[in-house]
DNA sequence: TGACGGATGAGAATAATTCTCATCTAATAG
DNA sequence: CTATTAGATGAGAATTATTCTCATCCGTCA
């Protein structure tokens, strides 16, 4: 929590007592929650708090890196009819796409087990970074 | 095309004019597109098409392995506070989530360049399957 | 061709997210 | 410690994404 609040700081980020509460209740989670679920329990210390405070802060957090997304996927459906096992290069800026062929990723090799009890049946991989349009410099604007 | 009226017909789905355009959009797209684009798509040809339509077959397609989603992320934002490099399990059928310590993934290796232009930034490991819950046999349905 | 079960189009309903604006509060200066 | 003020908040409307309902239509099989 300090280390929030010095981030906070740094950013220039009021560290309001809603923050506090919706930033503490993300770091108690396991479950990797959707804002729904933090409103619930940010609901809890602060019981008039607003849906769209929750949206709006986590929309904060994220844009400065105080937490993060699971994944660069989610929003609208994305779809796709190649049913060769491949992969995908992923911008984290316009979220275009790219196929990856599986053959071009040597497979995957854990040192540990997994937890015990989770049935695993394939490795996905993304490579995340950067398409051309928008690693070019001069531009910041995402592409859509 | 051959083998999408082949798929339908091993699945009885009667292979109507709307199904046949929304797979060929599919299959010629090299965007990963979403519901909007495609429908975008599919009114070139059937402009009277409804967008409900395009919604309902798309998830008939998934609903039989036709087509595949890009990700399993898609839908609510999922958040973390955990900034320490790690990966994901993910349950297919109930989409939990659990984290998986990077150092518990060897470190991926190209058997070749990525396309030119791309900048790579890190790589994201999913290791896909069914959680505990899930894989209990005698049991269907997904937890949430 | 005829019968019928499932598909379609239109638009309402629901879910997920963002926006608007009047009011309130954390941070800073005095 | 109080005044100031930029930015945050709560309420609810608006927008976007998706699903549902139902009357009508069409692909499949006999």
């Amino acid at each position: 929590m300090q280390w929030f609040r010095d981030r906070c700081a740094e950013a220039g980020l009021p560290c309001t007592h809603q923050r506090q509460v919706l930033y503490r209740a993300l770091l108690e989670a396991k479950d990797h929650p959707g804002p729904e679920m933090l409103y619930e329990r940010v609901k809890r210390d602060i019981p008039s708090v607003s849906l769209g405070t929750v949206y709006r802060n986590i929309k904060t957090f994220l844009d400065n890196g105080l937490i993060g997304e699971v994944s660069l996927h989610h929003g609208p459906l994305r779809l796709e009819a190649n049913n060769t096992p491949h992969h995908h290069l992923v911008c984290r800026v316009c979220r275009k796409m790219f196929d990856l062929p599986a053959e071009q990723v040597e497979s995957i090799h854990l040192r540990e087990a997994l937890p015990k009890g989770f049935h695993l049946e394939r490795f996905v991989v993304e490579a995340h970074g950067l398409c051309a349009g928008c690693a070019a410099p001069k531009r910041t604007g995402r592409t859509h």
